[in-house]
RNA sequence: CGGGAUGUGGCGCAGAGGUAGCGCACUUGCUUGGGGUGCAAGAGGUCGCGGGUUCAAGUCCCGCCAUUCCGACCA
């Protein structure tokens, strides 16, 4: 716990990975890629949850669950889908264990085999497809607007804490319409609304955009999606939102009679995001003391701190501070006094600012006297004694909204500084060299997407809905083009 | 799937044939308390698993397993 944290700029994945562990986020676990999310993360992820959970259900979208299982011919009815997870599946046999014969232990009993493999799932498209064909008869029965939260698996050989693990949560919403202009309108409302709230509650600036063909989801028409930069320069990507046409309607046979009474196959979306955002947050504002929570999303936004000597000190001080926690939590801040008598206020501010909380208020004996209070703001790291009746409600909201606002800034100059157009391919690998977005002009093929990628890495993070239409030719082929796109190293 | 590394107390590590150690954490007591206190006394380990060499194996040899890091694939 008291361990020094590796520096950003030595090793930025060694302090990401630190970072996750020191602050308590999560851990690894017995199993291979998978990993435990501890209270003090799941705390986080239970924020995220609830704010996307809330501005899901205001635009009329429900809540329900499906099976871990999918069976495998479920998988693949859509020949795209199935061709895009085939290689990162596991598969159930069996379903039950004996005794080893031969020793101890159990085994795979042979004659507990499956008669059709269950796929666990790595995204739920097919059984929920599956089970909207038992739901979809009429017009009247669309838009159908479903959303579960749920953990998936995919079998990628190389894990990271948060970033990419076998097993992850995420919400994954699917959507059923009568017509493909309603169901894109509800694929490009989520993404905003995934904008809206990496933006504004995790403080993150986001680009938005549509992927190329080759980086599309596996069984979409068009796949929306949002990208953030880290401090290192690379892409995340925060969220996606697909319009998935008629291919699962059709590879299902979801039809629905219109009002002229005619049969037609429904227009489907799906859209989620996942734990990942975990990384997103941690990646974007962190320094080397620790995490930095931004306080809309902080699960404690204000940590009080009592300093004494004596009994007597400490009653003091105590008697003080539960009034102004109590005033604090009646305002609706989310707080909470650390009375360990067993550490020392040195090992509390140390350790409270490993945790990232955005506030921290300490009052002792000589604030007392002089009726003041010290404030510590996390971001900035600046300390402020100040007269302790001025530390009321709006006072406190004016620096936990200025914390949330001057993280997006930070974060926002950022990607400007980084974020370079480019002309001629020299000065693009020299740009993506030196981890920065890159906006090039691109001939709208796969061919020479693939080919950048293989020369320099970088892939086209998206094709960004802000950059205006201009003439121009592709950084790699020469041949022409129409806009520029986001080119990155991605994580 | 390729390349590297590591498996020794809860965690992080040292030990390279001969009595299993250190730091942190933990327990008890005192001390200290406004930026990770100091001291003392304790508790805790079949050294990843299986073979082999040897009078003797964390230590050498062979095999296996697991984890992790770097690449290709992906939320």
């Amino acid at each position: 716990m008291s361990k020094k944290l590796p520096k950003r700029n030595e090793n930025y994945s060694e302090w990401y990975q630190e970072l996750v562990i020191q602050s308590d986020l999560a851990e690894h676990s017995a199993v291979g890629g998978c990993m435990v999310i501890k209270p003090y993360g799941y705390a986080i992820w239970e924020r995220m949850q609830q704010i996307l959970d809330q501005k899901f259900k205001e635009t009329g979208h429900q809540n329900a669950y499906f099976p871990l299982f999918i069976p495998k011919s479920f998988l693949s009815k859509e020949a795209q889908h199935v061709e895009g997870f085939a290689k990162e599946c596991a598969v159930v046999t069996h379903h039950r264990l004996k005794n080893d014969p031969n020793g101890k232990g159990v085994i795979v009993d042979p004659d507990a085999k499956l008669e059709e493999e269950l796929i666990v799932r790595p995204t739920s498209e097919t059984i929920i497809w599956n089970t909207f064909k038992k739901w979809i008869q009429s017009y009247r029965d669309l838009p159908l607007l479903i959303n579960q939260w749920a953990n998936v698996v995919r079998w990628e050989m190389r894990t990271r804490l948060f970033l990419r693990t076998t097993e992850f949560l995420w919400q994954e919403g699917h959507t059923a319409h009568a017509t493909a202009d309603e169901a894109i309108a509800e694929a490009k409302l989520i993404l905003e609304i995934y904008a809206d709230f990496v933006e504004n509650t995790l403080s993150i600036p986001v680009i938005k955009g549509t992927k190329t063909q080759n980086e599309r989801f596996a069984g979409a028409l068009e796949t929306y999606c949002i990208e953030a930069m880290m401090q290192d320069g690379k892409a995340l990507q925060a969220g996606t939102s697909h319009f998935l046409g008629q291919n699962f309607a059709k590879a299902f046979d979801v039809q629905f009679l219109n009002k002229q009474n005619q049969l037609e196959y429904v227009w489907a979306t799906s859209w989620g995001v996942s734990t990942r955002l975990m990384g997103a947050l941690i990646m974007s504002h962190s320094d080397d003391n620790g995490l930095i929570l931004p306080p809309q999303l902080a699960p404690i936004q204000i940590i009080l701190i009592p300093i004494y000597k004596t009994d007597q000190e400490h009653q003091e001080v105590m008697a003080k501070l539960e009034i102004l926690y109590l005033q604090l939590k009646n305002h609706g801040f989310r707080v909470k006094i650390d009375d360990d008598d067993s550490k020392r206020p040195g090992w509390k501010f140390a350790e409270w600012e490993l945790k990232g909380i955005p506030l921290r208020f300490a009052l002792g004996p000589k604030d007392l006297n002089n009726h003041q209070i010290e404030v510590f703001r996390r971001d900035t790291q600046e300390k402020a004694i100040i007269p302790i009746e001025n530390l009321v409600a709006n006072y406190v909201s004016m620096l936990l909204n200025d914390i949330q606002k001057n993280l997006f800034v930070l974060a926002q100059k950022r990607l400007q500084e980084r974020t370079i157009f480019v002309n001629h391919y020299e000065e693009f690998k020299e740009a993506i060299e030196k981890d920065c977005f890159v906006m090039a002009h691109w001939d709208g093929t796969t061919e020479t997407e693939l080919l950048i990628k293989e020369e320099t890495k970088a892939t086209i993070r998206c094709i960004p809905f802000n950059n205006p239409k201009e003439i121009g030719y592709c950084v790699r082929t020469n041949k022409p083009s129409q806009q520029r796109v986001l080119f990155a190293k991605a994580y």
